[in-house]
DNA sequence: ATGGCATCAAAATGATGA
């Protein structure tokens, strides 16, 4: 089972390259991040003609967030508990039902810029509400895995230039630590499990050339259970999304990323 | 040090992103 995890960055001004990329890739389960439209903007039929069911969390402009997959989606989970205020949608949640049920995310957690703003502490609010559904999701004991675009860069291998991110919200040491602690509480990143040779980055800002650069970053993870870590095959990054364009559509800043589970 | 680029939605001297 191959499972991805692609920050789209609007999915409606993109979808050209959405489709052709599933129609190379056929992942079999895709967590999307910053959907950018409400749900009933979502383009179901396009991806239910690849053969795909779809859970969407939408948002009109901002945020939103999807999970498709070839095989059905239960128990779905629409938003991360433990806030109810919270009114941005950054989390969806569910179980793909095949002969071995696989638990799936799509995580969108918040950028946290500028410091010494608001959004620096809902970053860290948000980063304990996932430290908790995450200990819940492990006591389940399943193969689970918790996909998506962190907003973290974990280690000083994971950027082009230290000092460029020192005051970023991305690089702070409680960001970095918040991070470990759901490595912590039993989760392993694939990445670290089977580094890929040379480039890591999963984004590169579309500003000051960085991609032409190669001034990358990596903040799109998968976070394994035991369970699942256990049945990594391989870990990939498909960095030539970077530099592809379709029917005048533009890339992402950020590309696909993708585990396969020996499932 | 700043801005650079991109999207949405509104029609901004904008908001947000990373």
């Amino acid at each position: 089972m191959k499972i991805f995890t692609y920050n789209v960055n609007s999915v409606n001004a993109r979808l050209p390259l959405i489709l052709e990329w599933f129609e190379e890739t056929q992942p079999d389960v895709c967590a999307l991040q910053e959907l950018k439209c409400l749900d009933e903007k979502f383009p179901y039929e396009p991806f239910e003609r690849l053969g795909y069911n779809a859970a969407v969390h939408g948002q009109k402009t901002w945020n939103g967030v999807a999970l498709l997959s070839k095989q059905p989606l239960i128990d779905v989970v629409r938003g991360l508990p433990g806030e109810p205020e919270d009114e941005q949608s950054r989390y969806i949640e569910a179980v793909v039902d095949g002969s071995v049920p696989v638990r799936v995310t799509s995580i969108y957690l918040p950028n946290g810029n500028p410091i010494g703003t608001d959004k620096y502490p809902y970053k860290h609010r948000w980063y304990k509400r996932l430290q908790a559904r995450a200990k819940e999701i492990l006591a389940f004991e399943e193969i689970s895995v918790l996909s998506g675009d962190f907003n973290t860069i974990p280690t000083k291998s994971d950027l082009y230039r230290e000092s460029a991110w020192l005051d970023d919200a991305l690089y702070q040491p409680e960001t970095r630590a918040a991070y470990q602690s759901l490595k912590n509480l039993g989760y392993s990143d694939a990445c670290d499990l089977m580094p890929p040779e040379g480039n890591r980055y999963t984004f590169w800002d579309y500003q000051a050339g960085a991609w032409q650069k190669n001034e990358g970053i990596r903040i799109d993870h998968h976070l394994l259970s035991p369970q699942a870590a256990d049945r990594l095959k391989s870990f990939e990054i498909h960095k030539d999304a970077r530099g592809r364009t379709h029917d005048d559509a533009k890339p992402s800043d950020h590309v696909p990323v993708g585990v396969e589970l020996d499932v």
